[in-house]
RNA sequence: GAGCCUGUAGCUCAGCUGGUUAGAGCGCCAGGUUGUGGCCCUGGAGGCCGUGGGUUCAACUCCCAUCAGGCUCCCCA
């Protein structure tokens, strides 16, 4: 009778052993990151209250009008997390974390989860490393972040990304922007795609995000942002600039960068790669400085971003990075006969205790199939086992790369084989 | 959510305008070497040709639907 075959859902991918060793090396370099910068990371649940995502990121967002996995149970309404920085402004409320005094520093890593119809470098299940900075309104806060998220890159070695980089200002200056907006596109709104009509009353700064080829001659001459900044907007724009200068973090402005999501105040930027394809965005980020009062806190200004692991990896493997091998075997215990395997599975501590990487066979095969066991799994040694080695108490090295043959006291085999690390 | 393209063994792919038992390379298993890997030789397993309908005497080849992947749009990480 045939059984059905199971498969994952649409856009939700296994991560098979192959693949683990680059993700733990990059998750590695991660965290040595965040370390040498001083975040410490929070993990959050992956189900969060609907009404927290959509009040954070906002009603209207595609996010969360038609993007979310969400579903009922008794009274609650339960989301999976689309994104990283509502759970922790909601974390951040919840455990009172201003009252610790200082602004936080906090990181975050794992999995989040959008209904959007797949593609390469965007995934229904997928995984996203970020980082939050709570409690300053400093530009000095903006650069700590930026420089963090542009550290990883490039420790990871991958420099050919361009730094975009906005202002988005407060929402007295957004506001007589988006008038601006309204008066200018007005006139010509009846040449214009339906998309960005039917944006025009409800996020005019969406307009100018659009790729649609009849809107483009118009967009070029839209009023631009930087001529509505507020003073304060503009000095905090200023500095961030300046600061980066300083730095000598490569970055270019982008009056048309405009965020998906509501919460974004400020300063805007995006980490972009050419190398992976149409979504192109390797990561994003910007100041919230609304968001904390809007999940029921105090007023409080922050900053994060955002980062796509998975989008990393495809830039990684367009830039010929490899990130991380798998460790080779140290010893395969190779047996012959049932006593032989009894040896070994009872020695097999013996080696583990000294930090030796080291398996036998399970499948009761021959000793060829064995060695060519040993031999897929890169072995550096094997220790071959069978009545002559038990009678004499001599055990069989076998170096692998030069394939000579030793025999050792058991000890001894043990200080060799510890001692070649 | 929209448009277009693709779907043949574990992997990468071949299979002419529909016509008898569907192929290759790599990988896997076994033997050549009854105590031994990588190279070589020999043999073998493994596909109801994504799935479900339809057209036809006949479909892997044509049509429809569906699922999955890709590209573009949308959106974003």
């Amino acid at each position: 009778m045939a059984v059905k075959k199971y498969q994952t859902h649409h856009g939700m991918h296994d991560l098979l052993p192959d693949e683990i060793a680059t993700w733990q090396k990059l998750e590695s370099i991660i965290h040595d990151v965040a370390d040498r910068h001083h975040f410490k990371e929070i993990r959050t649940p992956i189900l969060e209250p609907t009404e927290l995502i959509a009040r954070g990121i906002g009603q209207l967002t595609d996010i969360v009008s038609k993007e979310m996995f969400s579903f009922e149970r008794g009274e609650d309404q339960y989301v999976l997390r689309p994104e990283g920085t509502a759970p922790v402004a909601r974390a951040y409320v919840q455990h009172s974390l201003h009252q610790r005094g200082g602004s936080q520093k906090l990181f975050y890593i794992g999995p989040f989860f959008r209904a959007e119809r797949p593609q390469k470098g965007r995934q229904r299940q997928f995984h996203q490393f970020g980082a939050e900075l709570i409690g300053s309104p400093d530009p000095m806060a903006d650069i700590e972040i930026i420089s963090f998220m542009m550290d990883i890159y490039n420790e990871i070695g991958l420099t050919d990304t361009s730094l975009k980089l906005n202002s988005v200002g407060n929402p007295e200056s957004r506001k007589q922007y988006k008038e601006a907006l309204q008066d200018y596109f007005r006139p010509h709104l009846n040449e214009m795609s339906e998309i960005s009509q039917n944006r025009f009353e409800t996020n005019p700064m969406r307009i100018l995000d659009s790729k649609e080829k009849e809107d483009q001659p118009i967009i070029e001459n839209a009023p631009k942002i930087a001529d509505y900044l507020t003073p304060e907007s503009q000095a905090h724009f200023d500095k961030v600039q300046r600061y980066l200068d300083q730095l000598g973090i490569p970055y270019e402005l982008d009056s048309r960068l405009v965020r998906g999501l509501d919460y974004y105040t400020e300063t805007a930027f995006e980490l972009i790669s050419d190398q992976i394809g149409s979504q192109d965005a390797l990561g994003g980020g910007g100041r919230y400085d609304l968001l904390i009062e809007e999940v029921g806190g105090p007023s409080t200004p922050a900053v994060g971003f955002a980062c796509g692991i998975e989008r990393l990896l495809l830039a990684a493997e367009a830039a010929n990075l490899q990130l991380g091998t798998s460790a080779p075997l140290d010893v395969y215990i190779v047996t012959r006969g049932e006593k032989a395997r009894e040896w070994a599975l009872n020695n097999l501590s013996t080696f583990r205790s000294k930090r030796l990487r080291t398996t036998m066979n399970f499948d009761g095969k021959s000793m060829k199939a064995q060695m060519k066991d040993a031999d897929r799994n890169a072995a550096r040694y094997c220790v071959i086992v069978g009545d002559d080695e038990l009678e004499t108490d001599r055990f069989t090295l076998r170096d692998m790369s030069s394939s000579e043959e030793q025999p050792y006291t058991f000890e001894d085999l043990i200080h060799t084989v510890a001692n070649s690390k």
